[in-house]
DNA sequence: TCCACATAGTTAGTATCATAACTATATTTG
DNA sequence: CAAATATAGTTATGATACTAACTATGTGGA
């Protein structure tokens, strides 16, 4: 999250940019309105979530489980592939997931490591129930 | 954070749109096409401010600190309005950053209650030797 | 004056993230 | 086949964020 209100100003940019050579001013700017743009939304996203009881990376597992119709089943490092989250936070998610009743463990693979999981119909409810405001959030910036 | 990495197509949008009845293709797109790529930046960022001991907090501390030339010393709550951060976090950071030698607590002041601080030469010193990296990465994206 | 309310800052409890190190199983290679 | 290496997933530790509740001080109205 990048946190700052007041944005420095294209003026106080060019300032730096005296001192530091090689600053783009136009870029620079444009690159702190993103990250504060960005910083808002995720927010708002976030007490969204919050307000049903879900953390953003446990909606984003929601939506990859529930998207990928092709297998029946997912591994935790399927899951890790298509997200930029550490196996462990993924782990514990998961755990936390579970208990919550939004996954279940099928058991069975030829992998003694592995444990496929799949999204359960408690899981899919609240995804689908959510997904209407969630484009509405997205939209709204 | 937003931490999917394979975004949903258009096209997969389009079919929640259905469902859905009131997403906007494009805006949707957009909002997540931004979402991905300013937390890689953050993301970035954060990194780089790690590998100097600093949270992405504390710089932004320092920033303000730096940048606010009109007055000798501030107050946590004056910090707090110019950032989108918690009381208590900030309260912690600053600990932290005391204890870092990257501030210091300059006592008094007519309000009890209030503990003005500034921004220690230390704290200066690295702002400044980060400053030209943090330019080229906000840069890059 | 005194009580309600506001403000500055901290503490407590919880959640989520990170990296490092671990167990256990699978695969590759000499 | 045995040793080295890779992979699936977990545990441990630490940083940082949140809200709620707290202490202490200041302010303003009956």
């Amino acid at each position: 999250m990048f946190f700052l209100k007041d944005l420095p100003t294209r003026e106080m940019i060019r300032g730096y940019a005296q001192t530091h050579a090689v600053v783009d001013v136009q870029k620079t700017n444009d690159a702190l309105q993103m990250l504060r743009k960005a910083s808002l939304l995720i927010r708002r996203l976030e007490r969204y979530f919050t307000l049903h009881g879900l953390s953003q990376t446990q909606f984003l597992v929601l939506m990859i489980l529930h998207r990928d119709t092709t297998k029946d089943s997912h591994l935790a490092a399927e899951i890790c592939a298509k997200m930029d989250l550490s196996k462990p936070v993924l782990s514990t998610t998961l755990k936390t997931m579970q208990q919550r009743g939004l996954i279940v463990y099928c058991g069975k693979s030829e992998d003694a490591r592995a444990k496929p999981l799949r999204i359960s119909d408690t899981g899919r409810d609240l995804l689908l129930k959510l997904l209407p405001e969630y484009f509405e959030i997205l939209q709204s910036g």
